[in-house]
DNA sequence: TCTATTGTTACTTTAGGGGTAACAAATGTA
DNA sequence: TACATTTGTTACCCCTAAAGTAACAATAGA
C-alpha cells in the first residue's frame, strides 16, 4: 500500500523512542524533503487528521520545522542531526544508568552456586567470564562446533597455558576445529542423540568445567537454548569423574 | 514508600526500552544481590503476582538470572554487561536509521524560504549552521547575553574573517563579553521590552542576518523559545535597513 | 494435619496511541 | 457572490500493553 516506508526503518526509529506515526511521519518527510500534511498524509498512510499533531510534536521535538500558513509546510531536519541527537541522549541515558547501578551494588558476588540463564547473549558472557578464570585445566564435552568455534581464540588461549581437554560425540563433525578431540564412546553418543525429554529433542549440548570448580551445561531444544552455573565442587567433581568414565570407560571416586 | 529506588533511575531504564516494573525489578534485583520474588516485590513495589512474569522476561532478554526452586531465587545480571548491551544495540540501531534515511534523501535542499523551528537544539543546530555559513558579514541583534555566550566561540572566527557589527538594547548587560558591541536607541530599546502580543511579553530577542541573504529571528515567550529562518533576500535586505536605522537614525532603501 | 508461603491464573483498570467522522475556517472557482 | 474544495481542528471510538487485583492450587514448614 505505501511501498516507500521501510518497515524495519520504521522499527527502527520506534526503538529509539518515536511513535510509530512519528517514525512514519518523519521517514515520509525525510524522503519529500518539504510537503504538505495531507502529501505527508498520503504518502505514510498515517490518517490525515493524526498527521497535524504528530509533526508538531516531532516539531517540539526539533525534528522537524514548520512553515505556517494555509497548507502549512513541513520540512524535515537533516537525519544526521536527529539521529545524531537521539543518540547521545540515549548514550548519556546508559552511562547515566549505569553509574546509578553501580551505586545500588558496591561489590558484585556470584553467592548461590546453581543459575540459569536463558538468553543466548547471557550464556555468552558467562562463557567467556568463565574462560577467562580458568588457571590449570578446562573439560569441554561437545556435541556441536558452533560454540567451539564462536570461543576459539579464548580456547586456543587457553590451550597454550593451561590444560584442555574436548571430548566430543563425534570427531568427523569437529574435523575444521584446530584442537586435538577426544571421542566419546558410541553408547553414550547414542544416548545423547535420543535423548528426548517431554517431548522435546535436546539436539545441542556443551559442557564445560573450568578447574574442576565450576561447571557451566548449555543445552539447546528446539531453538530455546538455556545453560546452568554449577558451582558446586561436588557437582563438577562429579560430572569430571563421568566424563573420565565415557572416555576410558572407568568410573574412580577419589574424594 | 519505597525510597530505595532512586526515580530519575527508572526512567532512564525506561527510556532504554525496559517497562516501568521491569526497571524497578531489575534496579532492586541490583541492590539486593540475590533475592526472591517476594522480596523484590516488597522492595520495588511492584505486585507480587507481576513479580515472576516480569523477572523471566528480564530473564529471557538475559538480564537476569534465575535459580529454579520454591522459593525460586532470582540474580541480576552484572549491570555494566546489561547496559552496555542495550546501548550497542541501540547505537547500531541508529546507525542503521541513518543509513535508512539517508537512501531516502540524497541531497538535502533548503528549498523553501521560510521556516519555523520549535525547540531548543533545533534552534541552536540551525544557528551554528548559519554561523559556518558566514563569508562577509554578520549583524546581530541582542536583548540578552546567553546566546552569544554560548556561541562566543563561533562569533570569534567570525569576527577574525568577516565584518562582524552587535547590536545591543544596553550595554551594560553584555558587559563581560568579548566583543565589541553597539547600542540602539532608547526608544528601540523600550519597545522591545513592553512588547505584548495576545498577552503575552516577549522577554528574549535575538535577530542574526548572515552575509544580508540569510537570516534566523529567535524570540522567547515566557519558556518558550522559537526561531524563524528566512531565506528573503528582500527581507533580509529590509532588516538590515532598520538595523541600520535603529542603529544611525538614518533609513536607506537602495535596492 | 494445619498454616503460611509460593507460584499461577484470570480478571479489571488505565493510559497512550491509532483510527474515524464531522465541522469550521480558509482557499479557490464559477 | 455563491458554491465547492481543501485545510486544520475537534471529538469521538477502539485496541493494546502494561499495571494492578483477587482468588486459588501447589508447595513447604510447623
Amino acid at each position: 500500500m505505501y511501498p516507500e516506508l521501510n518497515p524495519r526503518l520504521i522499527c527502527n526509529l520506534e526503538r529509539l523512542g518515536l511513535t510509530e506515526n512519528e517514525a512514519k511521519a518523519y521517514a515520509g518527510l525525510v524522503s519529500l524533503k518539504e510537503a504538505t500534511a495531507r502529501e505527508v498524509h498520503e504518502l505514510t498512510g498515517v490518517p490525515r487528521a493524526k498527521v497535524y499533531e504528530i509533526l508538531k510534536s516531532l516539531a517540539k521535538k526539533g525534528y522537524v520545522e514548520i512553515r505556517q500558513g494555509s497548507p502549512s509546510y513541513f520540512r524535515a531536519v537533516d537525519p544526521k542531526l536527529v539521529i545524531g541527537e537521539i543518540k547521545d541522549e540515549l548514550i548519556n541515558c546508559a552511562i547515566e544508568s549505569l553509574a546509578q547501578l553501580n551505586e545500588l551494588s558496591y561489590e558484585f558476588p556470584t553467592t548461590s552456586p546453581v543459575w540459569c540463564i536463558q538468553s543466548d547473549w547471557g550464556i555468552r558472557n558467562r562463557i567467556r567470564e568463565i574462560l577467562a578464570g580458568v588457571k590449570d585445566e578446562l573439560i569441554i564435552f561437545a556435541t556441536n562446533p558452533g560454540f567451539l568455534r564462536e570461543f576459539e581464540k579464548e580456547l586456543k588461549h587457553i590451550e597454550k597455558n593451561c590444560k584442555l581437554i574436548i571430548i566430543v560425540d563425534e570427531l568427523e563433525k569437529f574435523r575444521k576445529l584446530p584442537f586435538e578431540f577426544r571421542e566419546t564412546g558410541s553408547a553414550f553418543r547414542d544416548f545423547i542423540r535420543n535423548l528426548v525429554i517431554d517431548g522435546v529433542r535436546y539436539d545441542e549440548e556443551c559442557f564445560l568445567i573450568a578447574d574442576g570448580k565450576e561447571s557451566i551445561a548449555v543445552h539447546r531444544a528446539g531453538n530455546k537454548r538455556e545453560a546452568v552455573v554449577i558451582r558446586l565442587p561436588v557437582i563438577c567433581y562429579l560430572q569430571k569423574m563421568i566424563y573420565n568414565w565415557l572416555l576410558e570407560g572407568k568410573f574412580v571416586m577419589d574424594f
